[in-house]
DNA sequence: CAGAATCCAGGCCGATACTG
DNA sequence: CAGTATCGGCCTGGATTCTG
């Protein structure tokens, strides 16, 4: 368990919640999860404002947290697919409602 | 409009939900007033890994975008009730989705 | 193609002390 | 009581370059 987990367990499981998920691109990374399994380079793509780098950590920290699963292709070039686990999809209510906020929060702008 | 929400409105709506909620205890801070309205001193209880600097910044942050209504009492000593907006009570859903995935994260731990 | 390596900046959050 | 002031650390995220 990661650290700030650990923290965010002594308050509140909506922070744990938060801890795990709050990370940069994290969410809409898991969003496009939801529709079909991707490669490396097709989630650059569809979160064209991260870079590899950025890109890589979340992905792995979303491994590690048993959300997101990464298989990799033995051959030349090297391809590697990303989807999700079980535990991965049971956030799809979670992001179809913070899709919905999001989208209300900017029809809303101030 | 803050800046890191712009970023996000490039990119999905789900983003732009996390840059405004993904602070840290924020959505804590809300599960507690959707309870009812908090006094300063009282969230800090209620969320005691937060010092006076970061409780404040937070809520600031959570006035500025919509969702958080502060009200001040002249008197003294001081009081200060903290209560949410509609915008603040329309996260109830997504607070309890949160606090169950959570929940259930902890729950399943590795 | 899918990253790893390196370096860097900012801000995000925290501890502590002080104030009207 | 409800903050502000000051300081600082560190972690997150980013730009760029390199590799099997």
């Amino acid at each position: 368990m990661r650290l700030p987990v650990e923290r965010a367990m002594q308050v509140c499981p909506v922070e744990v919640a938060v801890s795990v998920l709050g990370g940069a691109w994290k969410l809409t990374l898991v969003k496009c999860l939801l529709e079909r399994p991707h490669r490396f380079g097709e989630l650059g793509r569809r979160v064209p404002l991260a870079n590899t780098k950025t890109l890589t950590r979340q992905l792995r920290e979303l491994e590690q947290d048993g959300i997101v699963l990464r298989k990799v292709f033995e051959q030349v070039p090297p391809k590697v697919e990303y989807s999700l686990t079980e535990r991965g999809r049971s956030l799809a209510p979670l992001v179809a409602l913070m899709n919905e906020w999001g989208a209300a929060f900017v029809e809303t702008a101030q």
